[in-house]
DNA sequence: ATGGACCAGAATGTATCCAATTAGAGAATT
DNA sequence: AATTCTCTAATTGGATACATTCTGGTCCAT
């Protein structure tokens, strides 16, 4: 059973990027992360094209791979993207959704008011948007959706240490509002609140300029 | 300078696959590719690998490559993502659009309408809508458009026929008020014009599932 | 005739080697 | 001190060879 198929060594390597081991516009050597997995370099070259379609990674032929990095105008496009994107997919998943998935979604809803970490809080806040999304079948939809999620993680961690976001009753209140949308089975009502979610961290994040220096 | 990188057998796939020469479902055995280009199947790979970034390909392990094929499903998901994001680029590029391309938009849209040829008529309806988001700067956004656009090429000429799209009035006059919007810089009524051009094709579309079989 | 198991041939995945290119440090100049 | 230039070491790109896995056609049993 082979450790080390391209597949292996992107998830890995996604993982690094997206809980800030790897830092955005570092240098990833091909040859460093063979010798961590004990394969070649060919499989590395394959993870990377791989990461490069999510967008995490940046590659220059000849020269060699960054983890990719977002201008404030990039991240300001990414949040206007979600905007569009999200109502519409939380509208499509909202009549899948099995009542367990709904059960956990008010857990998560609750553990994310309750926790004061900011780790904690990056990780929850993720899993609860992704879950709102589970009753929409795959496709390129979600396929955007996540990517947008990826390669806005560094920033969302660093808006949340800057504002102390667990803390923030705004938040936890537009979550509520998501929640009583599906809990109701009321598209329309989870599309706008979902929308005005990230419209106002859109907004507020325009104000800290100072995350791109 | 060397022929054969990577980009340059992708850009000639890419070709092929959206003119038909490659169609959907066709596979691709990657030592045909490397013979005809004269070079290895490593850099045969990698272009794959960008290519299936563009959503063009299909990759699975161990097994081979073959040209994306969208489901019924997929392909109305791709026009209702169509529907909220290129409004929001159209948008964003209105703004900077030189008179010299606002003028080749005219021109465009008057050659679409005179056009009888199937094939000529998506050729230039690409570009008309492609050059309307010229003004919109690189990023996330439109690469997020141009997959699309590229992806259901293969639906869009294959409804062209059905319809013989080049003789529909309703959509030279759609045509004709982005461009009326795009003139007067007036972009919520190019934003509107667009939606609603798209949202027609998407229904249209979706009265004809034998297109999917 | 139909279904499944099996086997040969073909295609993909990986490793290693060599060539081409670039990044980065240090020296020289302004 | 800052900037430019040069050169070397390091890194990436590509080709070839080999191991692994899958495809699809045939044969056999039902």
């Amino acid at each position: 059973m082979a450790s080390s198929s391209p597949g292996r060594v992107a998830e890995t390597l996604r993982e690094e990027i997206l809980n800030g081991t790897l830092a955005p516009g570092e240098r990833i050597v091909q040859e460093e992360i063979a010798l961590r997995f004990g394969a070649s370099r060919q499989p590395v070259r394959d993870a990377l094209r791989l990461l490069e379609g999510d967008g995490l990674v940046t590659l220059k032929t000849n020269s060699g791979a960054w983890v990719s990095k977002l201008s404030e105008s990039e991240c300001d496009e990414a949040y206007l993207v979600r905007e569009r994107l999200e109502p519409l997919l939380i509208s499509k998943s909202i009549p899948n959704l099995t009542s367990a998935q709904i059960e956990k979604l008010t857990q998560l809803v609750a553990e994310i008011e309750e926790t004061k970490d900011v780790e904690s809080f990056l990780r929850l806040d993720r899993e609860f948007h992704l879950l709102c999304y589970a009753g929409a079948e795959d496709g390129m939809l979600r396929e955007f959706v996540e990517r947008i999620w990826n390669t806005t993680q560094n920033y969302r961690r660093a808006f949340a240490k800057l504002q102390d976001i667990s803390h923030s009753e705004v938040t936890h209140m537009e979550h509520k509002l998501i929640l009583d949308g599906i809990i109701r089975k009321d598209s329309p009502q989870a599309e706008r609140a979902l929308e005005s979610h990230i419209r106002r961290t859109r907004v507020t994040l325009a104000q800290h300029k100072e995350l791109f220096i």
